[in-house]
DNA sequence: ATATAGTGGTTTCAAATTGCAACCGCTTTT
DNA sequence: AAAAGCGGTTGCAATTTGAAACCACTATAT
């Protein structure tokens, strides 16, 4: 993934960090889909190389987005968790969410609470979101 | 610019349309900076391309997101405004840019109104951004 | 204990994208 | 008539991506 060098600009700060074409992919799968494992974000629709996954990963823990720790129930799993500075990215998410809904007439609106939530209480989700991390 | 296919995601239809490095740094340069002609997008901090500026400006147009129009008082010149989609960006660009702000320390906190206002009236800021190119 | 399947990846390599630099045709200014 | 401004395009090398095969280790089933 390409970087630029530091900038003064929020925007573009935000997009070096997260703004890629996988990024968001990933924390979305673990923010709203309760995703946490490598081959878990592999079977996404998306359908992102595992190749890139593994950097993905990667640059997300080192930009402090992400942490890995071991599976206590296998030695063999590992489980990616969102940090604080991912869940202060939720406000961020959700609007682009909401602006994509907007757009994307082949958003699917009704299945899943998620939708519903994002139309009707965007903050409850925020909460319910945040308070499955902090727990 | 890479594309997807046709996603039922809010999230990867947004970043289909506008996720790529580049494409956010122009929005910011005409709603932000008042910037509006090729010429300008070409001099700002991150420096762009030109064949990559000239791609991602017809990308921009193709998904609705900028207009293009002749400059009446040069008729070699030619004039990118932002549309009500592009507007309706302005709550998606303004957390980002609060996110930036929170955790990029080498961000430019006090020159310009912009920041100031960012800070202490978001919603404000949005309003004028919207009216300036409303007008 | 032995084989099978699950886990998180790495390797390889071709194809696509990016980025730099030079160039271009047209228009406006000097 | 010359020079500068405008919005680009072209050519090409370097980087990034993406698909597929492969791998080492762990856990499970027989």
């Amino acid at each position: 993934m390409k970087k630029r060098s530091p900038t003064i600009c929020p925007i573009v700060f935000s997009l070096d960090t997260f703004g890629d074409t996988w990024s968001l992919v990933i924390l979305r799968d673990i923010l709203l889909f309760n995703k946490s494992h490598f081959r878990e974000f592999l079977v996404s629709k998306e359908k992102i190389a595992s190749n890139i996954l593994s950097a993905r990963l990667e640059t997300l823990i080192d930009n402090g987005l992400l942490t890995k720790e071991a599976d206590m129930n296998n030695k063999s799993a590992a489980i990616y968790k969102p940090t604080n500075k991912t869940l202060e990215l939720l406000p961020m998410i959700l609007e682009m969410m909401k602006w994509g809904v907007r757009y994307n007439p082949d958003t699917d609106r009704k299945s899943g609470p998620i939708m519903h939530l994002l139309l009707t209480d965007p903050e409850g989700l925020r909460t319910s979101v945040v308070s499955k991390f902090k727990a």
